[in-house]
RNA sequence: GCCGCUUUAGCUCAGUCGGUAGAGCAGUAGACUGAAAAUCUACGUGUCCGCAGUUCAAUUCUGCGAGGCGGCA
């Protein structure tokens, strides 16, 4: 059956830019995508978070992407959820789940399940903002000392955000965080093919500036302005992503009636700010992946490189070698003779 | 042309009542327990604009230059 299967999973990951989805359309026929990203699931932000366009789509089934109104929360656990939901539907059409984005810290939950903490409790973390509010960090930061000292020798005092969900979990379980323990391997329902994409860096932070170049040529700031219309503020979680949350910054009024074109002076200074945020997350999300084990780490032009492990690792699948003729993938295979 | 202010880390600037200097940002590396495009940690030798003078000792005081900014002509 099924369900007691181990299900294949091509995961391919890299930092922003580096050229995802121009590599997945050498998958496409044989795999569908599970985008591993917390704000392309968000619609109408299209430009900032760069997704895919109609032609990629077309050519390559996608899912997680552009469903979610932006003034809701899409968060670890969600996907986890949904990810393990489409794994088994997409592997049930004869399909190799491919899971694709940038998304780290979602990533690693991915693979090795999530901890047993609970989900975060909106009217706990309410009342925790509250006792920060009143009582400053210190206090809270004294308070996790003696509550969960392994914990807090982990983590810095100036960690409000750890402090705070720490706290939370305490008081809406009564437990501990090292009470909660990570999972070490990868699940065992997967069978894992790590691909990681990346290149030199100063050839990522080319790819980045002139990304968000083309960003505002195709009209990045009219797509703020459209959300800002629309009733998106900077509490909306969407709104937070890179390539968006740095027109606040020079937007003292935040006026819906704003124009194009008024706070052209501005404009060059924000497009620099988003190009250094995203050249910083890029940083962040290579020393995350650094830590997954076993990854063949590859050039994202370079396929050829690696169509061997994956013809090996389809291979490990009858079922699915059987649809391999006429897709992509199987072109790029020199034919011996 | 004259007067005033200014020149210190890649950038913006502190500071040394004379004993060769430090913040923020940037950068580099790292962490990551259901908020993660988030949050946090570590890392600072630089002709202290140049030349001369005073001094045991000058980035600091004095003089003369040079660059920048402002005011008056």
């Amino acid at each position: 059956m099924l369900s007691k299967s181990i299900i294949p999973v091509i995961v391919v990951f890299g930092p922003t830019s580096v050229g995802k989805t121009d590599f997945l359309l050498n998958l496409s026929k044989i795999s569908e995508i599970i985008n591993i990203d917390s704000l392309q699931v968000y619609k109408y932000m299209n430009i900032g978070t760069a997704k895919p366009g109609a032609g990629t789509l077309s050519q390559i089934k996608h899912h997680l992407i552009d469903f979610l109104d932006p003034n809701e929360e899409f968060n670890t656990g969600d996907f986890v959820h949904e990810a393990d939901k489409l794994c088994f539907e997409v592997f049930s059409r004869d399909k190799i789940p491919v899971i694709s984005g940038g998304n780290a810290f979602f990533l690693i939950n991915f693979i090795k399940g999530l901890p047993a903490t609970p989900k975060c409790n909106p009217i706990v973390r309410k009342k925790v903002e509250e006792e920060l509010k009143n009582k400053g960090i210190e206090e809270l930061s004294c308070k996790l000392e003696k509550i969960d000292p392994d914990y807090f020798s982990k983590i810095s005092k100036n960690d409000t955000y750890r402090i705070t969900r720490a706290l939370e979990i305490y008081y809406s379980t009564g437990k501990t965080v090292s009470y909660f323990k990570i999972p070490e391997k990868p699940r065992e329902c997967y069978n894992f093919l790590f691909i990681g994409l990346i290149r030199e860096k100063e050839e990522l932070h080319e790819r980045i500036n002139r990304r968000v170049d083309l960003m505002f040529e195709n009209g990045l700031y009219e797509e703020f302005l459209k959300l800002r219309k629309m009733g998106y503020g900077s509490s909306s979680p969407g709104m937070g992503a890179i390539g968006y949350k740095e027109f606040f910054e020079l937007d003292n009024e935040q006026s819906v009636e704003w124009q194009p074109g008024d706070k052209q002076l501005g404009l060059d200074d924000i497009k620099e700010l988003i190009k250094k945020n995203t050249r910083q997350y890029a940083k962040r999300q290579i020393t995350f992946f650094k830590k997954i084990d076993n990854v063949i780490w590859e050039n994202p032009d370079n396929f050829s490189a690696i169509f061997h492990k994956v013809e090996e690792f389809l291979k490990q699948h009858g079922k699915i070698v059987c649809n391999f003729d006429n897709c992509s993938f199987y072109d790029k295979i020199p034919i011996k003779k």
